[in-house]
DNA sequence: ACATATTCCTGGGGGC
DNA sequence: TGCCCCCAGGAATATG
């Protein structure tokens, strides 16, 4: 499930394989994503230069000149992969051809991604803070849990057109690592809560693309590796286990329709 | 206006 | 072994 981590770790991959080259061939397979691949998005890309490759939300931003962005989502099951994939591959729904035999192709079993041609922003959905830009802190925090009281702490962390990127996953572990329980009303946040959040996140963050993302089910980087945060991780997924930190069983309860992991000791 | 439920899709796991 | 059922998940849309 690529959220913030799994993405910056495809946009680091697939950078050199890309920047300069021009976009040969495009070749979409299946048009049907979360939104259908528009009818003209080959013939628009093809004879375009990617000029720099960077990440919004959990978006994959190719810049290929006068303001437009070939921008890709892996929704949970996509894979945005250099080179060719094995011949009878399935859910293979997009290939592209650059100069120079560079090769890329998008693979998307459950077709929760999104490929599209972006003039703007707009065209991304309603996208909140980054998380690790300079917008976002403590205070922000502050400001978002005085105004959305009722929802749960890990509601607010998940909805994206607050905060982007923070997905189950890292919700999960950022608020294992502030030591607030998922489930507290945003209206019981004290400032200091917020000020532990906001590091907790921005730390788990960072830790896990050092660690190249998370590998759970079958995300990959742009060059097949997997990554290796998914050793590192203190409640997600380890429900009864031992926390890392008191050696209390890690519950599991469902929030917001997702599963959701706590330490009832360290997490109040 | 705000909060929650539903929807899309398929691989994989559990149960029998 | 095989089949059925159900679940996971991001984000838009629908419903309360």
């Amino acid at each position: 499930m690529p959220e913030l981590p799994e993405v910056e770790t495809v946009c680091r991959t697939i950078a050199p394989h890309v920047i300069g080259r021009r976009v040969l061939a495009v070749t979409v397979r299946e048009r049907r994503l979360r939104k259908p691949i528009s009818a003209d998005f080959a013939s628009r890309l093809t004879g375009r230069t990617i000029h720099a490759v960077a990440r919004r939300a959990k978006y994959v931003l190719l810049d290929v000149g006068d303001g437009l962005r070939w921008a890709v989502h892996l929704g949970m099951s996509g894979r945005f992969c250099v080179g060719d994939p094995p011949p009878d591959l399935p859910h293979v729904h997009v290939l592209v051809e650059l100069d120079g035999g560079v090769r890329l192709y998008f693979r998307d079993p459950r077709r929760f991604g999104l490929m599209l041609l972006s003039e703007s922003e707009a065209d991304l959905g309603e996208l909140g803070v980054e998380p690790l830009g300079e917008d976002f802190s403590a205070e922000l925090l502050w400001s978002l849990s005085r105004r959305h009281r009722r929802v749960s702490v890990k509601t607010l962390l998940m909805d994206g057109r607050l905060i982007v990127g923070v997905g189950n996953i890292y919700a999960n572990e950022a608020l294992h690592h502030a030591g607030i329980r998922p489930g507290r009303r945003c209206a019981k946040l004290t400032r200091a809560d917020t000020v532990r959040l906001a590091d907790a996140v921005r730390f788990v963050l960072e830790r896990a693309i050092a660690s190249r993302g998370s590998s759970l089910l079958d995300y990959r980087d742009a060059d097949g590796n997997a990554g290796e945060f998914q050793r590192m991780l203190h409640v997600y997924e380890r429900d009864g286990a031992a926390c890392r930190t008191c050696a209390t069983p890690i519950r599991r309860q469902v929030i917001g329709g997702r599963g959701t992991f706590y330490c009832p000791r360290c997490q109040r």
